[in-house]
RNA sequence: GCCGCAGUGGCUUAGUGGUAGAGCGGCGCCUUGGUAAGGCGCAGGUCGGGGGUUCAAUUCCCCCCUGCGGCUCCA
């Protein structure tokens, strides 16, 4: 498998999705060992055609030297002169300091998260080494490309053993020396365009600070939005107020004993995870895709992954099993094309989908850029590829799914379309064959989107959408997507055969139909932190609240009733408040809890046999029968799974997981 | 990953170069209460971890961990 060589660019797959990458942090990293000794010998090569070394050229040996580990990194591509001169001043001063003439030039790519093309980093190793003897420096050049093999004895002193991290200054110089990176980069045009229901397109820009080409009025969220995409604005500068809540009514929490990004769900947020999960799950079954489960690690060596993966090591998480490194897988993909490269398919099974939720993807994202549930290193992410014989059909099943999607996010108690602003990805050549079908999309979705339109096809993908949750910090975190991929099926070997006997590569679809079970969470939270600052009581939707009912008894003496109301609420989760709290302290708890429906049993009630319900939110309080409460409950949650109660049914039992 | 800020009992926090106080929560006793905190008492702290400076460090310095904000990035 072949990626499209676009350094400076990088594949990132989430229900398989790519995206841009601006490499700017990374520079040129070396390692410093001032030796004894160092021996090389060279094994095989690592990149392709470089030629056989000679046998004298095979092994070397440097005394008394000061060796540097070197990595070429991604952004010393742009600048390979510059960033040599910078490494020749760093490795004079060390080599100064530890009074030594001689230099050992040994590449090593391992120092790097973002390694720069083998061409560009020959042409710094050699600018390098010229720029060392220049100086006067007798230096050992190990070569480049190779696996090798080293034995090294370092010196005890405490100099020995440096690392630095260099960054070409020079910027005229640079701008001469631009790499094809930065050129393919620069051809690669990105427009942004508001598509308005009617199929009418304004171009978008940015004027004094703002996104100015589209009149916003109405659509707040779609200027944040956009403001978001186009210009990474922040006007806010909080805490995302989800972030304390999850934590408050002990659902999720961080575990410092893990990695970042990695979290501790508490019963009540395993609950609600697994409820989500569940619901997901069965409505993507119900679609018509088929669950399949598919390891998490995968060979760094397979030939079907390996280049892809060389190319951004930095963002996997790497495991070593006792015999082979692996990665971790960061969605399905993988999974399902190495099974759908096996299976036999005909057209008349098309459009064909496998489903998996898979827990977990991983990411090894950056560390600032972790947030609460919104940004995690470890996630729970359903993700559903379809196979399509082609355009037309892809078209049909895009938009199948996408009412799955849909329907999906509105179980989850989200406003559709109104909590969400969905980003269009498109290219110049997809939008000009099949603009209309864009224009259905925005008309199906019933506000305007925001259209970003790629001037040539550099993903994988043709055309994507994805549900963007704007939060309060005016942040957006994307929810369902969905993706035509053009180019995946013909890497990884899936056909099927057509009607006259052919073997043909279909086009495939990534959905992720709810998106990270996680940011569903994050979604459903912030938009109750919305409301509770709106003046609105914050609370989940009844199927997925920990506790539906919460019996409170008046007193001590009505215990024995209250037990056996309970026990007549089979199917919902109630429970019962059995401390010795005073009355207006157990409502005051139940309504930190966000129970939904809390029964208050009394002397009246147990006259009249009916119970005294007080409503979330409200004041107000209801006569009605348990048989009432029971249906109402279940019209509420009708169609969504059900878990009882994760934690003992009597409060006094439960223990506190977080104060 | 980079820059800045933060970390004090389970939670929220006060405070200090001479080893710490409060509220909530917990536990006990009293209270038997009609819709968002009843009263009294008790227990609970290696002041995130490691190193350094100092007669003495929770406090000053360095490194690390974790979190927050920004950058970058992105599902």
């Amino acid at each position: 498998m072949e990626t499209p060589s676009l350094p400076g660019y990088f594949r990132v797959s989430g229900a398989g999705a790519l995206y841009p990458r601006r490499i700017t942090r990374a520079e040129m990293r070396i390692l410093f060992l001032h030796v004894d000794y160092l021996e090389y010998e060279v094994k095989e090569k690592a990149v392709k055609g470089l030629p056989d070394l000679p046998k004298e050229a095979r092994h070397g040996r440097a005394e008394e030297a000061l060796v540097c580990f070197i990595s070429a990194e991604k952004r010393d591509e742009a600048n390979p002169i510059g960033a040599a001169k910078a490494a020749a001043a760093s490795i004079e001063d060390v080599a100064g300091q530890v009074r030594t003439r001689r230099v050992v030039l040994y590449p090593y790519s391992h120092l790097s998260s973002s390694l720069a093309s083998p061409d560009r980093a020959q042409e710094l190793l050699a600018a390098l080494e010229k720029d060392l003897r220049a100086r006067g420096y007798d230096v050992t050049a190990s070569p480049f490309g190779y696996y090798k093999s080293f034995k090294v004895a370092v010196k005890g002193h405490p100099l020995s053993e440096l690392s630095r991290e260099i960054v070409a200054e020079a910027a005229a110089e640079a701008k001469e020396e631009l790499s094809d990176a930065i050129k393919a980069e620069a051809k690669l045009r990105s427009d942004w365009l508001v598509l308005d229901t009617k199929g009418e397109a304004h171009p978008l820009s940015i004027k004094d600070g703002s996104v100015a080409g589209f009149d916003f009025k109405g659509h707040d969220n779609l200027r944040r939005f956009a403001s978001y995409e186009m210009m990474k604005t922040r006007e806010v500068k909080e805490e995302p107020p989800h972030v304390r809540l999850m934590r408050d009514l002990e659902l999720v929490d961080y575990e410092p004993g893990s990695d970042p990004g990695n979290l501790r769900y508490y019963p009540k947020g395993r609950l609600i995870k697994g409820l989500i999960e569940e619901h997901v799950s069965q409505r993507t079954r119900e679609y018509g895709a088929m669950e399949v489960e598919s390891p998490v690690m995968y060979d760094f060596e397979h030939p079907a992954l390996k280049s892809y993966l060389n190319r951004f090591p930095a963002r996997q998480y790497v495991v070593q099993t006792p015999n082979k490194k692996t990665f971790l897988r960061f969605s399905a993909c993988f999974g399902q094309f190495l099974i759908m490269k096996d299976m036999v398919i005909s057209y008349k099974q098309l459009p064909l989908s496998l489903y998996e939720l898979t827990r977990y993807s991983f990411r090894a994202e950056q560390r600032g850029e972790l947030a609460g549930l919104r940004r995690l290193r470890a996630f729970t992410m359903p993700d559903c590829h379809a196979l399509c014989a082609d355009v037309e059909q892809a078209k049909t099943q895009f938009m199948v799914r996408f009412e799955v999607a849909w329907k999906l996010l509105e179980d989850c108690g989200f406003s559709m379309p109104d909590d969400f602003e969905v980003g269009m990805r498109v290219t110049e050549a997809f939008w000009r064959d099949h603009r209309d079908f864009v224009t259905a999309y925005a008309k199906r979705w019933g506000k305007p989107i925001l259209l970003e339109k790629w001037s040539e096809q550099f993903f994988y993908f043709t055309l994507k959408y994805e549900f963007n949750f704007v939060d309060a910090n005016d942040k957006a975190a994307a929810l369902s997507t969905d993706q035509i991929d053009t180019e995946n099926a013909k890497r990884f070997g899936i056909t099927f055969t057509d009607e006259k006997g052919a073997k043909r590569t279909p086009l495939i679809l990534h959905l992720s139909p709810s998106g990270a079970i996680e940011r569903v969470m994050y979604g459903l939270l912030e938009k109750a932190a919305a409301d509770a600052k709106a003046g609105r009581p914050p609370m989940l939707p009844v199927w997925l609240s920990p506790t539906q009912v919460r019996i409170v008894p008046v007193s001590a003496d009505q215990l024995d009733d209250a037990r056996s109301i309970l026990s007549r609420l089979d199917g919902v989760r109630a429970d019962l408040d059995d401390t010795s709290d005073t009355l207006a302290k157990k409502i005051r708890t139940a309504e930190k809890d966000w129970v939904p429906y809390v029964a208050v049993i009394g002397r009246k009630e147990v006259e009249s046999g009916k119970i005294n319900v007080r409503v979330r939110g409200t004041t107000k309080q209801g006569e009605m029968t348990v048989d009432a409460l029971r249906s109402r409950i279940a019209s509420e949650t009708k169609d969504r799974p059900f878990r009882p109660l994760a934690e003992p049914k009597f409060l006094s039992m439960r223990p506190i997981f977080r104060g």
